[in-house]
DNA sequence: CTGTTAGCGCTTTCAC
DNA sequence: GTGAAAGCGCTAACAG
């Protein structure tokens, strides 16, 4: 490995010379820059960053955690994220998150991010303590099913998204809508859960237990329980996915049991991603703004990394009404 | 931040005994052993991973170079890449690659990672040959569409998955098959049109140049392009998309233009994502297997950084047939 | 068994 | 303007 001795020794000069130089000192003299420059050029030198992270102590990646990047809506978060680091020079390092391994998360971390970015999950209040000790950022993208009091909270405000979503199904002449959830209070998406029993609250509908369907948040799983649901009969007239993953699976579900959506059953997710647009039929679906939360939940971290304190955004998603809901 | 060094003085002991007991040396006494985990545990002490990365000169983080996490298909490889990584105690440093960014890229990699996983893209010489100085070793999963003759790749061998779907085509009546591609030779997809040729050529049937039509890899651009074209009049009757995402953008081009699938278009794809299962009618495609390919690429990347010589692995996909090439 | 110590490659203060 | 040198937190000879 070239090391930024033998540039300064080829360059005669000093090695503090040749940090200045990359680190854009103007103190350096234009001769002496353009030599040193034309040495790492000839010797191809690039300076290592683990050496400079551990002077500096930043070390230019933040760690998102991720639940399953199989399902496109997290990729899709992703994809933002990224990008907005890179923008600011971060980089991402990237880790799915095991609540049984938090543990052993700790020690991977250390050192090696300034911030972690979590997607919706719920870190244990030691993990939460240790990281507060260690002075490293966390923000949560997505709120999480358990509340973090120190941890800021990008998202959309689902309780008036889901309202949103339960009126529209209202007027297509539902109210006993069910709904189908993501386990337990640590998913990622637990949250929707608690938000749709509030706004059927609002909206002054019943939610009994048995409308209350488990998913797992996988296409798979939402398969096969709504087909074992409707073989024992159901008598809810509509259903809410707590993601569109789910949403896609009632459909198949549907479909291969013979039930007619929406006719015989209205079906509705709560992210929109492209998937949802190109079923047939098409899903209604509660559109959640990625790009917009991905970016600000981002940039909300990296301002926190510089220890500015920006407050969070609070950011809307819209209905995309499609066909899986109204009858033609 | 809690240093060695505080450890070891409040355990009564030199940091160099706290090392070997991190590291699990045997030939620390118990008792002392047991002393220096008290005071870790009590202190809530972890090792710095960038100093120790230093040191030992191995960050434990591979890097994976994406091109549009947006894509389902990435996120799908990405999930087994990391669970690959993540049980050889590695961690993935993931970056969109820009091709015009290489020269960045080379500064941000340098020291930070053990080996370089490519998604397709293709590197340039100068980029190839520093990597290869550095030491830095390189797996590309999938065959890029320019040959780099020192990076090995894993992947299907896609004349054979292209001829067998080809023979399916023709098996169902269709001799002229159009192909949607992405873009330049540096699209981690164009290879797939490589592929494409030959195995038409090898099947004996005519490619016109008309035939190719561009699709950017994306849904809009190949629902925009096969839009254009359905409306200019065309004379091929089945239409390959290298990826699942153009072909879904097809599907919904012919469903918008009134052409019938796969009556008047037979339309399939390369991948075989969760959605093309789930799009009416249902896409018949190559069934690319993301998971042993994913374990595969980052296995021997692994075992390219230990300095193994493991061989490239022979990878097959299947064909799914669905509706979308099939008349009931 | 345990401690001392020399670096890993870099940044930055301070002296010249 | 430039150089010497300390030190970031860790590992691993080597000495004891």
């Amino acid at each position: 490995m070239i090391t930024r001795k033998e540039v300064a020794d080829r360059a005669g000069v000093s090695v503090a010379v040749v940090s200045y130089v990359l680190n854009n000192r103007s103190i350096v003299k234009e001769e002496t820059r353009q030599k040193v420059l034309a040495v790492i050029n000839e010797l191809g030198y690039r300076p290592n960053q683990t050496a400079r992270s551990l002077k500096t102590r930043k070390t230019g990646q933040i760690a998102v955690l991720v639940h399953f990047v199989g399902n496109p809506f997290e990729g899709g978060l992703l994809l933002y994220i990224e990008k907005k680091a890179k923008l600011s020079n971060y980089s991402v390092f990237f880790h799915s998150f095991e609540p049984a391994r938090e543990e052993e998360l700790k020690n991977t971390l250390m050192g090696r991010v300034d911030g972690i970015l979590l997607l919706g999950q719920t870190l244990s209040e030691e993990s939460q303590a240790f990281y507060s000790l260690m002075e490293l950022p966390i923000v949560s993208l997505m709120h999480p099913g358990v509340s973090m009091p120190n941890i800021p909270v990008v998202d959309v405000d689902w309780v008036t998204e889901m309202r949103r979503l339960i009126v529209h199904l209202r007027e297509q002449g539902h109210d006993r809508i069910a709904f189908m959830t993501a386990g337990d209070s640590q998913n990622p998406i637990a949250y929707r859960l608690i938000a749709f029993r509030e706004a059927m609250r609002h909206e002054g509908l019943e939610l009994p237990e048995t409308y209350i369907l488990e998913g797992a948040g996988r296409f798979e799983m939402a398969f096969h329980t709504l087909t074992t649901t409707l073989t024992q009969g159901f008598d809810f007239t509509a259903i809410v996915a707590a993601n569109d993953l789910m949403a896609v699976g009632c459909l198949a579900a549907c479909r291969e049991s013979g039930i007619l959506v929406p006719y015989q059953l209205a079906i509705a997710g709560c992210e929109d991603i492209l998937m949802s647009s190109q079923v047939s039929p098409a899903l209604t679906a509660i559109s959640y703004p990625r790009m917009e939360v991905g970016l600000a939940a981002t940039e909300l971290l990296l301002s926190l990394i510089d220890g500015d304190n920006r407050k969070t955004p609070r950011l809307e998603g819209k209905l995309s009404v499609r066909a899986s809901t109204v009858e033609p």
